[in-house]
DNA sequence: ATGACTGAGCATCTCAGA
């Protein structure tokens, strides 16, 4: 089973990428993250050819998240339940797919929109923090993938590639994340690569792809017994040397069965 | 060496991204 993230950064800009990508790595379920289209505007038709069913949360020109798989699933929910069901940005999708939940988010930046910004993220967060306490009661088999938005400790930027009031690294963002990891869900990058870089995301700005300076904030929490099963976790970053990359690369996740 | 990104949209600039 491999499942992948990818934070594409419009998909009507990278179709041709995400169908060459899904040709190569052939994954079962891929997550996207900022596709920046309504749900009509969406390329399904395109990734049908390949064998690839679609499920689109989307809005005019921001946010927008989608799931593609080759296996049988249902999208159960397309708003993070405790925000309210009309919330203007789209950046949750929950799936039941082959035993599991998993829900594929695009979580708030948080650098935009003043101290108000940041509490959407803070608040998200929470909310996140309880869907997912919600699910592990019930003992269901969860992955949470996507972009966090959130670089979880200092192993996990370029040294000086953002200061230290940045939303992706502010002390209670990253309070959040752990609260999220104390639930006793597993960072499937880290439990494979405990030390160094793995970053998922090089600016477009200050050359930071060919000077490798990056940022690891797109991840994949697993519930205990799909960490037991984890076989692989990695950051795939060939993506981010094609033609017109998207900023962030997928990261896929490998598990047994 | 005095450099400088990308995408969307009621667009030739602004907002957002991270």
């Amino acid at each position: 089973m491999k499942i992948a993230t990818w934070n594409v950064n419009s998909i009507r800009q990278r179709e041709g990428h995400v169908r060459r990508w899904l040709e190569r790595v052939q994954p079962d379920l891929l997550l996207l993250q900022e596709i920046k289209c309504e749900a009509h505007q969406f390329p399904a038709a395109s990734f049908a050819e390949l064998g690839y069913t679609a499920e689109v949360v989307g809005q005019k020109a921001y946010n927008g998240v989608a799931a593609l798989a080759r296996i049988p699933f249902t999208a159960t929910h397309r708003v993070l339940p405790g925000l309210p069901a009309d919330d203007a940005q789209s950046r949750y999708i929950e799936l039941t797919v082959a035993g599991m939940t998993v829900i594929g988010i695009y979580l708030p930046n948080g650098n935009s929109g003043g101290e108000t910004g940041y509490q959407y993220k803070l608040a998200w967060m929470d909310h996140l923090r309880a869907r997912a306490a919600q699910l592990l009661d019930r003992d269901e088999n969860l992955i949470i993938t996507g972009d966090f938005n959130v670089c979880p400790t200092d192993a996990d930027l370029s040294p000086g590639a953002l200061p230290p009031t940045d939303a992706l690294v502010r002390p209670e963002t990253r309070a959040a994340f752990r609260a999220l990891l104390w639930l006793g869900l597993t960072d499937a990058v880290r439990a494979l690569h405990p030390t160094g870089p793995a970053w998922t995301f090089w600016d477009y700005q200050a050359a930071a792809w060919p000077r490798d300076q990056g940022l690891r904030i797109d991840h994949a929490l697993l519930s205990p017994a799909l960490a037991e099963r984890l076989v692989s976790a990695t950051p795939d970053r060939r993506e981010r040397g094609e033609e017109q990359p998207s900023d962030h690369v997928p990261v896929v996740v490998e598990l047994a069965g």
